[in-house]
DNA sequence: GCCAACGTTGGC
DNA sequence: GCCAACGTTGGC
């Protein structure tokens, strides 16, 4: 169907978060939640510029026993400030942050649902059609990372998703 | 707790 | 603009 502006086909995305600090119990409870405190420029670009409302978003348990992708969530919201930036109580407080340009961004990501089973990284890691993901890469630190198409059905699957998409 | 791999900072 | 020092991330 022809429309005016354009139409952005979804993309999937791996979001990392040690559970000490928001962990999938939580976000379970909670329903929603922005996604704050993204500091570093790569990651900020993604959510700036490209995470839309509608991709989906794999969440993964960092420096966590197991590591693991425990859940499915979706964009809510395009990128806006982090208002974190400007908290002076944050853990997050970065006051070189100009209200009028903003240095830091972040989105709103709600739960799908959390996997019957978590899919470790060790099992991500024996899957040889995953080699190439990025969360499985040597050095790979990116907090904000994109998933391929391929990537994310094979990781619901193993994660028993009963998600449509 | 260790340390590899980055990213950032700041002197020059 | 270079690069050494330092800080952080995050798997192991």
């Amino acid at each position: 169907m022809a429309r005016a502006g354009k139409t952005t086909k979804r993309r999937y995305w791996l979001f990392k978060s040690e559970p000490d600090v928001y962990g999938i119990d939580r976000f379970v409870a909670e329903g929603r939640t922005f996604w704050d405190g993204i500091r570093n420029y790569q990651a900020r670009n993604l959510l700036r510029d490209d995470v839309q409302v509608g991709d989906g978003v794999l969440f993964y348990h960092s420096n966590a026993k197991p590591l693991a992708v425990v859940g499915v969530a979706k964009v809510v919201r395009a990128g806006y400030p982090d208002h974190t930036a400007w908290e002076s109580d944050s853990k997050y407080h970065d006051p070189k942050s100009d209200p009028d340009d903003p240095t830091w961004f972040m989105v709103d990501i709600e739960c799908v649902e959390r996997f019957e089973r978590p899919v470790t990284r060790e099992e991500l890691m024996g899957e040889s059609d995953l080699s190439e993901m990025m969360l499985l890469q040597r050095g790979s630190r990116l907090s904000i990372q994109p998933v391929t198409a391929k990537e994310w059905r094979r990781v619901l699957k193993l994660g028993g998703s009963s998600a449509s998409w």
